[in-house]
DNA sequence: CAGCTATAGTTGAGCTGTCAACTACTTCCT
DNA sequence: AGGAAGTAGTTGACAGCTCAACTATAGCTG
């Protein structure tokens, strides 16, 4: 009931769409989930940790500006300050005064990170590689890669356009009314 | 440095590989929390639960088996067990006594479950249609579903030969040592 | 039928993430 | 210079998930 009533009613998925749509979220949690439970095994630590040491290990003196280090990961700014004190509390990285402006603050990532990361990471890749890479022929590789690019762009762009409603009236606090 | 040591080492990302992972990666992600966010702001659950109440109104008499939802969604009894709570609560599902065996549970979707669901329906389903099947062709689609398939086939089947070790010592409490 | 063992489901602690405030600094504009 | 508005980052409450422990019932086997 209720399929095509007046103003173009829902486009509901087809039999097809409707199979694409079951096997991918489902093979991306599976996929997510197993990264995860490998990595927390041999690491200790979720993906978006080890993601967040990967970037820092490839900055220059293996520093990054917070903001810097959250664009990159498309992280809020909320979350990467908990996972980043999460990672100070276990001695991964440290956090400094950023030089120039007193508001920021710099990720460094310490010799213990350093090589908590170089330990996990060929465990991790192995994960990788037997659960997506060795799974898929090259052609199909080439689709993913084509396909999650193409998403992923679509994606970051609709996600500029989604925030500015709330920046005009952000800073309307409760006081100085006027 | 240690990039082909010895005993095989580890099979590092290519270039190419590297590209396709983080795409990959980031576009599920994105892809992922757009889901969450407009299904949050339009019905107020998480995704899990959607389609919990999916399967459910799918359902004879709008109701499974604990257990039965469990494998359908291949969630954890203990994710089950609490998100089932959580819509108790609600007041979208209700638990009934398994006939036949005392240790079950069903879970019955209620009237109001029904109909929030059918309210939530409409716009999750433009969301995936914005985000998704409207970005690719139908080639991409075909490919994406065939890979997806793929992976979630062998994920599905790696995840039975996984377990076992637990079983075998499962119930080594502290009890009964000799 | 006694006793393992397996199955069904729940519970609680701990962790990561979100959201909405909040502080503090900087920049721009007049 | 002075004040509004933007930017950087943190914090705390809360929600959902995982894991391990637990209760209770069922089923199998000698």
């Amino acid at each position: 009931m209720a399929e095509n009533t007046q103003n173009q009613g829902p486009r509901w998925l087809n039999h097809d769409e409707q199979r694409t749509w079951r096997a991918y979220l489902l093979a991306t949690r599976l996929l997510m989930e197993q990264f995860e439970r490998d990595l927390q095994a041999h690491a200790g630590i979720p993906l978006t940790y080890y993601e967040i040491l990967g970037r820092l290990s490839e900055a220059p003196d293996r520093t990054l500006r917070m903001s810097h280090l959250a664009d990159e990961l498309f992280a809020s700014r909320s979350r990467l300050s908990h996972a980043v004190a999460r990672l100070e509390e276990m001695g991964w990285v440290r956090r400094e005064q950023c030089p120039g402006d007193r508001r920021g603050a710099l990720a460094v990532m310490t010799d213990e990170g350093f090589a908590a990361l170089e330990q996990a990471a060929p465990s991790h890749v192995e994960s990788v590689r037997r659960h997506l890479f060795d799974q898929l022929t090259a052609a199909q590789l080439d689709g993913l890669r084509e396909v999650s690019e193409h998403l992923r762009d679509h994606l970051v762009s609709s996600l500029g356009l989604a925030c500015p409603p709330d920046a005009a009236d952000a800073t309307r606090s409760s006081d100085t009314p006027s």
